[in-house]
RNA sequence: GGGUGUUUAGCUCAGCGGGAGAGCAUCGCCCUUACAAGGCGGAGGUCGUAGGUUCGAUCCCUACAACACCCA
């Protein structure tokens, strides 16, 4: 074996072979246990955010399948309508074409070559991640299956009449030409201005209201002032109307609640095709709503003739111009407003007037929020239930058209009067409503939000509407595993449509796992320049091809410096490779319950050294195993009890570990879990017992028994060990597995196939723990004497042990070896009581006093200031105990426990001062 | 404006009604035959602020502050 871990050599094939083996397929025995992976984007790649989410639940699948579940991990990708439909249009563009001169065939023709080209990019990478899903199953929304199963919820909705098509003001994307959900816009703060407007009166062109607005542009489609009804400034007023300038229309002049008199004048214009709140007012005051804008978002031939065909922003200047030139504008001043962009284009959203199809949300939520009160769905943490009642109490109608060619088209007809027929297809459609073969008939152009589609993730990627023996065995699945940012997007409309459709809970439980930030808290973004490719962490990268990625095909290329600068200052040597085993790892670690991550890279080469102590361990376990000579041994080591301490001890401490695992799977505390399987693997097996073995293989009165005992118990564990990180770490564990198991008599061909280790009460041996707890206080003692007395390591010491009780000398009779071997001890005296040590460095073990001699050996002064820094820290503890003792309330009141607890403990502290301050007095005198 | 979080060692984070832990960084000694990507030992914290409950608060309650996110 190598001296050191080198990921690279073995990954990937170890991969190939599980996936050629069909290793990922469900057993098709025992429980069933399945994730529906969240499908990314057809297209996409592989970020940090997936590498995370996909490393835990590859975890609970590896889990569960070792557990004997019958476990399925179904693959796929969406189709991600807008996000694709951009990045060829922006191929498009490049040749200076555009979708519309391609035509529908022929551009869908050209998405589908781009699918094929590039979709395969994220299944690539998530190999390389090491994650087990069934790949044989990969599915995409697109396919005919899942294609089928949309069309069948939009009619089944439509016919039930919770799907309805409607003249709505809803946001467009000028850039795109789609309208877009709620949850597709964000809201930023941006600096702009607030323009205030003379209005004349109708009446009275020499007088005006002033109207203050902060998108001058719409004031050629009001159709209203507003006031507030108990604004006393502007009572009188109501009724009256305005001469709308530029547009010369006469406007009225209305009441409404909605107006804060406190902002700009407390006189709103009103524009109910423009605007959210403006379109309520117009509703409830039934005013006319003029459409004033084209589809990119240029005026329309309802605006002046001046103003037509211009681009809105263009048109704001003029408008602006001209209400100074005519003496309106009273006043311009900076404002800072909330901007609502489009989350794929950035472009400036427009509430717009279209026919749009909705779903009737409020009949689904209502059960959907049930399920999750009842408890049938558990949020993890629990917390993030508070936010889906939250959203889902107040939930709109969902907006599911799409002025998009790519996606699924919307299953609906049209005849030349308008009349919307619903059904699967031209010809059905013609049954369905009874229509005759001559009627034209079209079909509506638009596609439906690829969210429609995803929501019925769960269940059509298991072949539903039809009853397939995947959607009767694995239906409702387990846990979903995702993000908080899209419980809205995602998780609450699965919920609803689950339970709308299969009349079952999609999943029992909802795993929220945290966001993944780059080290500063910053989320991680192309245009930030601070995205790290999980595959970069893996296979490392040159300082000069990260910052060439981090710069290529940015929005705003003037970044590109800023980017490189902070690049070369975070990975001034660019990123040695870690292996995918201490990515994820890592990923483990910092999965906490928390709603962020800062990724770190030194937990990263904290995990990476992880690895390398796991596979060195294994090569000295390996190295003092003869395959021949351990054979037999294990033969014998069937029929008998584990006799010496030390393999008592480390199966004992092995089953609190195992119990900790399962505790921690359980209620996906993945740090914790990564954790206690750190601690174990590092602190206790290579710290504690694999010295503690040492002492025993190299003791030449060791008996054969004894010896043989220990090789069986260094690889048992050492197998145990693998098994439990393995969900974990794949490859390291298979890769030394295949090494390991054969010694135990194993001739399976997989780790990944193995059962995952249970505790075994029978192994815990609390009589073993404390025996070990005792050898460890006085080595730890010794090893502080040496340290703080600059006794080198290689140097031999002698210790004397005074004071001892009975239990000592028996413990003493029995690991003395061991203590000489741990300790560098050249001998161990027990002194009786009528002898007197020699003048020493001193410790103690509860009553028993350590001494070693400090004849040559020993610094006057610098022993004195450690047994001062000794008494200090029992003085201290000695005066708190004694306060809290002296405390009637708290003899009184506290649990008994607790009280023996303090009085133990200040017992303790009394002798301890008692014996070092004796030393403290004769080293004084030497 | 409404809501939800966070605040613990230099950094990143666990924890919790009975003297605060980890990883990394740091300091000292050591290339000891699994591992210097290592070993051994150490230092480092009035647990955001102010009140309250309690025998006892970092933990529970209230208020406040700072930061972050979500919704309008």
């Amino acid at each position: 074996m190598k001296k050191s871990y080198d990921p690279k050599e073995t990954e990937q094939a170890i991969y190939k072979t599980w996936e050629k083996n069909d290793y990922f397929k469900p057993s098709g025995e025992g429980k069933p246990y399945c994730i529906m992976l969240p499908p990314p984007n057809v297209t996409g790649s592989l970020h940090m955010g997936h590498g995370f989410q996909h490393t835990l639940m590859d975890a609970l699948i590896r889990y569960h399948r070792m557990m004997g579940f019958n476990t399925l991990w179904q693959p796929g990708v969406d189709h991600a309508g807008i996000a694709t439909q951009m990045v060829v249009e922006r191929q498009l563009a490049k040749e200076g074409k555009t979708r519309r001169e391609l035509g529908r065939e022929k551009f869908l023709e050209r998405i589908w070559a781009w699918k094929e080209e590039s979709g395969g990019t994220i299944g690539r990478q998530m190999r390389r991640m090491g994650v087990s899903p069934d790949w044989t199953r990969e599915a995409f929304t697109m396919d005919e299956n899942l294609s089928r199963a949309v069309r069948k919820t939009f009619i089944d909705l439509y016919d039930e009449g919770l799907i309805y098509r409607g003249k709505r003001l809803v946001n467009w994307d000028p850039v795109l030409h789609t309208a877009v959900s709620d949850l597709e816009v964000m809201n930023e703060e941006e600096e702009g201005n607030l323009w205030y407007f003379k209005y004349p009166f109708a009446f009275d062109q020499s007088r005006y209201v002033i109207i203050a607005t902060t998108r001058p542009e719409t004031m050629l489609g009001d159709t209203a002032v507003a006031i507030h009804p108990q604004d006393k400034r502007y009572q009188h007023l109501i009724g009256k109307t305005v001469l709308l300038p530029l547009a010369n229309r006469e406007i009225p002049i209305i009441a409404d609640e909605y107006v804060d008199p406190e902002f700009g004048t407390g006189c709103v214009k009103i524009t109910p095709a423009h605007d959210f709140n403006d379109y309520e007012v117009g509703q409830r005051h039934q005013l006319d709503m003029i459409n004033i804008l084209t589809f990119d978002a240029k005026l329309n031939e309802n605006a002046p003739k001046k103003y037509q065909g211009m681009d809105r922003f263009e048109a704001r200047k003029l408008i602006v111009a001209d209400m100074k030139n005519l003496g309106l504008l009273e006043k311009v001043e900076p404002h800072r407003l909330k901007v609502p962009r489009g989350d794929r284009t950035q472009a400036i959203i427009e509430p717009w007037l279209t026919d749009q199809w909705f779903v009737t949300t409020a009949p689904l939520a209502k059960p959907a929020i049930e399920a999750v009160e009842k408890g049938e769905i558990k949020f993890i943490p629990e917390n993030w239930s508070k936010i889906y009642f939250q959203w889902m109490s107040n939930i709109q109608d969902w907006c599911i058209s799409r002025q998009l060619w790519w996606g699924h088209r919307i299953p609906a007809w049209y005849d030349e009067q308008g009349n919307i027929y619903v059904a699967e297809n031209e010809s059905e459609v013609r049954q369905k409503y009874h229509l005759s073969l001559d009627l034209p008939l079209h079909q509506d152009e638009d596609v439906l939000d690829t969210w429609f589609s995803s929501a019925l993730w769960p269940f059509s990627t298991l072949g539903w509407p039809q009853n397939t023996k995947e959607f009767k065995a694995f239906y409702p699945t387990d846990v979903l595993v995702t993000a908080f940012d899209i419980i809205f997007f995602w998780v609450a409309r699965m919920i609803m449509f689950g339970l709308k459709f299969t009349g079952e809970i999609p999943f029992h439980e909802v795993y929220i796992t945290s966001l993944i930030r780059d080290a500063e808290g910053q989320k991680m973004s192309k245009s930030k320049g601070n995205i790290l490719d999980p595959i970069d962490l893996i296979d490392g990268i040159d300082l000069d091809r990260l910052i060439a990625k981090r710069t290529a095909n940015l929005m705003q290329p003037q970044m590109a410096t800023k980017i490189e600068k902070a690049t070369r200052k975070e990975f001034p040597e660019g990123i040695p490779a870690h292996g995918a085993d201490a990515l994820r790892f890592t990923f483990c670690a910092l999965a906490t319950y928390g709603r962020d991550i800062n990724f770190s890279m030194s937990r990263l080469s904290g995990s990476r050294n992880f690895c390398n102590k796991l596979w060195n361990a294994a090569r000295y376990v390996l190295m003092n195993v003869e395959e021949k000579e351990f054979k037999s041994a294990y033969a014998r080591r069937q029929c008998t009890e584990i006799q010496c301490f030390s393999n008592q001890w480390i199966l004992s401490r092995l089953q609190h570990a195992i119990e900790k695992v399962h505790e921690h799977f359980k209620d996906y505390r993945f740090d914790q879990l990564a954790q206690v399987l750190y601690e174990f693997t590092w602190h206790e097996y290579c710290d504690w017992y694999l010295e503690l073995s040492k002492a025993v293989l190299t003791d030449a009165a060791s008996s054969e028994a004894e010896r043989q005992e220990t090789q069986y118990v260094l690889i048992s564990v050492l197998e145990t060990i693998l098994r439990l990180l393995h969900p974990l770490m794949p490859f390291l564990t298979e890769d030394l597995w295949q090494s390991v198991a054969q010694l135990l008599g194993k001739s399976d061909k997989t780790i990944m196939l193995e059962t995952y280790p249970i505790a075994e009460k029978a192994l815990v041996n609390k009589c073993a723990e404390s025996d070990f707890q005792w050898i460890e206080t006085i080595v730890t003692a010794i090893r502080n004497i040496r340290s703080e007395m600059n006794i080198s390591p290689s140097k031999t010491l002698g210790l004397f042990l005074y004071k001892g009780t009975d239990s000592d000398q028996k413990r003493l009779d029995q690991y003395g070896t061991l203590l000489q071997s741990l300790g560098k001890l050249s001998e161990i005296r027990w002194l009786s009581e009528k002898e007197t040590p020699p003048l020493s460095a001193t410790a103690l073990c509860g009553k028993m006093e350590l001494h070693i001699p400090m004849a040559g050996l020993i610094d006057r002064d610098a022993e004195m200031a450690r047994l001062k820094k000794e008494i200090e820290k029992f003085t201290q503890d000695l005066a708190i105990s004694k306060n809290k003792l002296s405390n009637p309330h708290f003899v009184n009141n506290a649990p008994k426990e607790i009280v023996g607890k303090e009085r133990d403990r200040a017992k303790k502290a009394e002798m301890a001062l008692v014996q070092f301050k004796q030393q403290l007095k004769k080293i004084e005198k030497m």
